[in-house]
DNA sequence: TCAGTTATAGTCACAGTGACTCTAACTAGG
DNA sequence: CCTAGTTAGAGTCACTGTGACTATAACTGA
């Protein structure tokens, strides 16, 4: 009776077509306050559906790249970075995602450094936008972005993820920036100094940032593992 | 120069074909200890590649169901059980997972009750497994198990997934053994019991296991959600 | 030289938790 | 009926991590 099922399982109907997207965050100084903030590359649509609307960078993955090659190729191509930290966020499949055609898309995520970052190519068809202000979207993209904020949120919270979106050199104060910026609250900066300084992956420098109108702070380092999709190191 | 990117978003090529597969955990009575331990369904191999070796349970998603709905079907049909917990685990993409062509699993994982799990469908192609004694698999479906053994233990530690392994009433000591099993190491009976009593989730009922040879533990229920992709509710 | 600002160290009270002890309530066997 | 054995379940104690807060250090700019 279910012996059947195995049978099932290679029968071929029309498979839904595959894409990979892409959720690209980078920190740049807000205009107002100055205070660092994420952003978002998108790209416009030049076709229907969604003509003209904003959408995640994406497309089709070769048949030679595994999915995270393609989501890195991507990445490369609307932001000419190389990401700093890249993992699957989600695969979308429901029916009704785009009009006509249904479309799987497999999603990931990404962090890059703010120095590139700052010098990312723009063009007409591809800008950035500040993660809390970002219009209409083509398809379902404000909910995939919406998602992948939260899971930022929750790896930033309880991951050291945070330092793939700063350069190699930082002081403490930035990384608290950058957990405020994420999180969306304040921190005490006696306690959350105490917390970083009780971890092993940063280690104290010997340099200090010069410039500021007050006291020197002191740099750091990070020497954790670099973020490439840490979930599936070793799946082939 | 990067605004030609947004062309190749729609280049199409050949895509790869889609799969859905799905990691099933129940829990059974240990033959040897009498206490719970993980088990899996697995489906026999009826054609190449691996023709007679034991496989995840899967298919290509029908065009008119959402990812989830085919991963529950395909659950429905090796075991004739409806998930009590289902989740979507990750995509495997990789090149060389399958020998000849090229396919990419959409993996999803279950937790199913051991009342229904114990009169589980089985024949001569579908076969439960002790989740730590599965033999050589077909595929990479042992990496992609190990895989969900590590989502299903650090949900177990961190969440409140524990629950949809047992029947409606439970007492402490049972989810104690749950516990155990998943996280493999003993569990101090006074404190956990301190911990799931602090929890708003559990709740007393007013009655009694009885039959053992000792003081009747007093049962519980679980008041929480059901755990139907927590993660992707609201997605279409 | 002093005011302003941030860095950095330190203190204190409290909540959560691991290790442990003690009593309650049942069954089984004589 | 009584006692030993077993698990249920309550409670204690010391330690640790953490939020709130205070105090001092080191710089800049007027």
């Amino acid at each position: 009776m279910y012996a059947s099922s195995a049978n099932i399982s290679e029968r071929q109907a029309a498979p839904p077509p595959l894409a990979i997207s892409t959720v690209i965050f980078a920190l740049r100084p807000s205009e107002s306050s100055g205070r660092p903030t994420l952003w978002i590359p998108l790209v416009r649509r030049i076709r229907e559906p969604f003509l003209g609307l904003w959408a995640l960078p994406g497309g089709p993955p070769s048949a030679v790249e595994s999915l995270q090659d393609a989501a890195s190729r991507n990445l490369a191509e609307t932001t000419g970075l190389a990401p700093e930290y890249l993992e699957q966020l989600y695969a979308f499949g429901g029916l009704h995602r785009s009009p006509g055609q249904r479309v799987v898309s497999i999603v990931y995520w990404a962090l890059v450094q703010p120095t590139e970052a700052a010098m990312a190519a723009e063009s007409e068809n591809v800008k950035w936008f500040r993660a809390d202000r970002l219009g209409d979207l083509a398809f379902d993209h404000q909910h995939i972005i919406d998602y992948a904020l939260g899971r930022l949120r929750n790896k930033v919270a309880y991951g050291s993820v945070a330092y793939h979106l700063l350069g190699e050199y930082f002081t403490l104060a930035q990384v608290r920036e950058v957990y405020e910026a994420v999180l969306d609250r304040e921190l005490d900066p006696a306690n959350f100094r105490r917390e970083l300084k009780a971890s092993p992956e940063i280690v104290e420098t010997d340099k200090y940032l010069q410039g500021g109108k007050h006291r020197p702070p002191r740099l750091y380092r990070f020497t954790g593992l670099p973020g490439l999709d840490p979930d599936n190191r070793s799946t082939p």
